[in-house]
DNA sequence: AATCAAGTAGACAGACTTGTCTGTTTTACA
DNA sequence: TGTAAAACAGACAAGTCTGTCTACTTGATT
């Protein structure tokens, strides 16, 4: 097995355990039992779990805006698209293994101190807005820079509370009110 | 010291160690520090650790629930109640030590084995759904009973968001936009 | 004043944690 | 095919954790 196929290996099944478990609650040795590989193996790879950590989240979020854009962008542009932001969440919620916001999840777990990981949480998720706003951009290019921003700010917004409403009750009621809440917006 | 004044001091020190510093990452050893009591009157007052967190989530949850009433039906029924429910939040956001939900943060932060702790949180959401819909009721008893309940769902879900937003990226940005998407709400 | 419950300090068991290190074996490539 | 890099298994260090236990002291009530 080549190098960076090992690494990636290493990756995948960390992000399972620390999205599924939690990153405090799995240890580094279900990690390499669960990839397979020798501990030596991993530190090779990543000088700490901190440094696994920050790899975990970078592939969440690569794949999760991979897929969101996939989603997206084939809708039409127009307030369906936008709506469809909504109905990405759907499928999100109701996929297996959905466990919340890895975001919100990790946060809540590590210490204040560890600045490197929350300034990787926060582009994140200011990364994800930009994505939003330019769904918004694309869909209704006739609104002002700064009716835009706004608009796009409220719809991160209700996306959010609903990740994290549908995964706390279980239910998928959250979800169906944002995409309410937010065609009101759209008027 | 009485007995139920030392069983005070306990959900105090562990109140303000679990909520500011984490759950997992804070351990009785300290909690007994901060409370100035030995370990095994913790554990005469709190058979478990988990015990002990039900306690405290119960402890945040009566506290917040006594201000959140008396700051909301401080305010004149009607729109400018609902809109005083973001009020209130923004005075949250700026209060010291503000550090986010600590529903969202203590089931972020525990196996998913542990059920009765997942229950008491899902029980207190709830709880504080129906003082939304109270909120709502008073302030627009003209609405019918299942657009009452329609409202309040989506107000308690920008409230949410916006607890957790404005917590991660450390603005206070996400309470006005929530505030500002409830007004649009009210029409 | 005697008694007994409830506090104290802190040692200890046992099970975890991350990260290092040794020594062996496998694998990739020149 | 030979060699060097990189994998392997797993012992180990040094620390963490929760929860129990012993032995002692305090304080309120009878």
């Amino acid at each position: 097995m080549k190098h960076s196929a090992i690494r990636q290996t290493i990756i995948d099944s960390a992000s399972d355990l620390f999205y599924n478990n939690g990153y405090n609650l799995t240890g580094i040795n279900e990690v390499i039992k669960e990839a397979g590989i020798a501990k030596a193996t991993l530190y090779s790879h990543f000088k700490s779990k901190d440094e696994l950590c920050t790899a975990y989240l970078r592939h969440k979020h690569g794949t999760f805006l991979e897929a969101f854009d996939t989603y997206v962008n084939d809708v039409q542009k127009g307030k369906k698209r936008i709506m469809a932001i909504f109905d990405f969440l759907k499928e999100f919620y109701e996929s297996e293994g959905f466990n919340g916001c890895w975001c919100i999840n990790t946060i809540s777990e590590i210490p204040k101190e560890k600045i490197e990981l929350r300034r990787e949480i926060k582009n994140q998720k200011n990364e994800f807005r930009e994505v939003v706003l330019n769904v918004v951009k694309d869909s209704l290019p006739e609104l002002k820079p700064k009716k835009r921003k706004e608009l796009s700010n409220q719809i991160y917004l209700l996306y959010e509370g609903a990740v994290s409403e549908s995964f706390l009750h279980n239910e998928s009621w959250p979800i169906e009110s944002a995409q309410s809440i937010c065609k009101s917006l759209l008027g």
